[in-house]
DNA sequence: CCAGTATTTGCAACCGGTTGCAATTCGCGT
DNA sequence: ACGCGAATTGCAACCGGTTGCAAATACTGG
């Protein structure tokens, strides 16, 4: 049923090469050529099957697209824009959902078998072992969202979590909040650990405020209202840094339900500032992800990634403005 | 560097088509030979390459999955359940996203270069076209939101969108507004198209009931808003029926920046019911509508399709109940 | 018009697998 | 130990393309 090169070759009445080589640019055709195989092409629908061509050539053009944060609403942005990006480039994108996936050795093995060119990996949760993985296949790995190191093992864009978490104590702290709480996510996802740390480290340097901590069971706006409630019934603090912005929501309507009111009461800042925090039923003080940049930056790399595989592991960092809204007072 | 076939082959020291038979099951293999391939195999790390087998059998257990509302909350739920549904059964979903691309036969042609398995087209705003012009193609496809119909010409999965339409008027109607509107998503769209038919056709019942309607540009929290802004200005309706719930969270926040309070003094429901919806700070009265079987359902439809192309096209479509929230008044 | 070079074309092998067919081996009854 | 049918194995062709190489053709300047 479907045309082949050969049907092609036929009908024009020359060498499957000759078919093959119009359509490859670079390749040394006539213009006499190319005219008589364009026609009988374009009088038989054909279009060159990509697969059997990556079998020589050695590329697919598929990109992996690797994910555990499927329900997040800022990945909404992320599949838009990685989506768009890639097959601006001629690049297609195989979706690879991680969610109940703990071992990197499966998506290894299946994305292998379809051998993709290059694998995005899109989470600030997963541990660098997930990237490594592929990067030992073999592979060429970005990991977008990824934990910043000063000498990565992996590509990495992303934000600095820790001077994200030491920015939010930091503008805690401006705004005379005495009594302050890191309100974090799961307690294994990298960017949590690292939001937790920047946030400690920056408190050290003020002795006189009280701190505290705990830990959601996810990223989720279920999660951060279960635990919320949990510490309101304990008695809150002035503020809190979320984890991010779907568990400040979460929160926030526990405040709201437990008769307190945000930011009289309690202040909250997240971060990540998704499409929503700016709702104004939201309108969620946050700091900014540069979803954007990131996402582009990450489709670059992996171009020139797979120009030259054996490019140095580099870490790519955008910084996080705070955006002022609603959920947390006015500085001194 | 990758290892093939025939490195296999040769370590274990049999043919070529011995391996390839313990790989494929259903095929005639002894218990020892079996047993010298996979030692041989594991020892090299091998995997099939599964683009490779798909030149001979004709499957690439690739489904491309093309959408166009990246952008809407309710696609995190979908792309969540269609990856992970897919993956469970085998299959890889490959995205297509067509935000601004309106002719469907670069997308047909681009699929078939990769030579997708199928076709899901998810999205409830475009034309029954795209979908036909992959069944042209000869390419088994299912439109999972699309436009129900009694005799479709492809398969369609989804809600009755006028009957929604119907719901909504039925459901103003019992809480006894007296003037009341519809709220549509951009003109183009097919949901609206359906929803306002089903929306007035019930109405034509009551001829007492005041009826309006406009249209916002897009599906989108900041058409919705500015919308309503104009509304507000020229004198509002008691209850709106909004094409979709982002739309609606734009109109509660023009309602409540215009000073306006919902329900008290405008009701609104929307269509959808996303994740978001429930959250307590928006608690919006919605028509549900039951993403998870639709896409269960699709999956389905689509494995039967895959083992029986000439399938005769089907529409399943799935009843939608109203989900009471705090944004419209009690009945009567 | 011719030699000499530059382009264009076709041949055939190959990419990594699958599969029909015939040859071989196996298991079993006697 | 022998004969038989059933199960297993290998050969070779094929899937739909690409590409190195050599043959054929087209240009160039003298």
């Amino acid at each position: 049923m479907p045309v082949t090169l050969k049907d092609v070759a036929e009908r024009a009445g020359v060498s499957r090469s000759a078919v093959s080589r119009t359509f490859t640019d670079g390749a040394s055709v006539s213009t006499t050529m190319r005219r008589k195989v364009e026609k009988a092409a374009r009088e038989l629908g054909y279009s060159p099957n990509a697969l059997a061509s990556s079998l020589t050539t050695g590329r697919t053009k598929l990109i992996g697209l690797v994910s555990n944060n499927f329900l997040n609403p800022i990945f909404l942005q992320v599949f838009d824009l990685f989506t768009r990006g890639l097959q601006d480039r001629g690049l297609r994108p195989l979706l690879v959902n991680l969610s109940n996936e703990t071992d990197p050795e499966n998506s290894v093995r299946m994305l292998r078998q379809y051998s993709v060119d290059g694998v995005v990996v899109a989470s600030s949760t997963l541990p660098s072992d997930f990237a490594m993985a592929f990067r030992d296949a073999g592979v060429p790995v970005v990991h977008a969202f990824g934990r910043y190191s000063s000498s990565p093992k992996v590509h990495v864009v992303g934000i600095d979590n820790r001077e994200a978490g030491r920015l939010a104590a930091r503008t805690l702290v401006e705004r005379d909040y005495r009594d302050i709480a890191f309100l974090g996510g799961p307690e294994i996802a990298t960017s949590t650990q690292d939001r937790f740390a920047g946030f400690m480290s920056e408190l050290a340097a003020h002795p006189k405020i009280r701190v505290s901590h705990s830990f959601a069971l996810a990223y989720s706006f279920d999660a951060g209202r279960q635990e919320m409630l949990r510490l309101l019934k304990a008695g809150p603090a002035q503020a809190y840094f979320c984890g991010d912005d779907v568990l400040s929501i979460g929160a926030l309507s526990a405040i709201a339900d437990s008769g307190y009111s945000c930011p009289a009461d309690i202040g909250i800042i997240g971060l990540n500032d998704m499409e929503m925090a700016r709702w104004e039923n939201i309108n969620l003080t946050t700091i900014h992800q540069p979803i954007e940049q990131i996402v582009t930056s990450s489709i670059e790399l992996m171009l020139a990634l797979l120009k030259d595989p054996d490019r140095h592991p580099e870490a790519r960092i955008y910084s996080c403005p705070v955006v002022e809204r609603g959920t947390l007072r006015a500085p001194a």
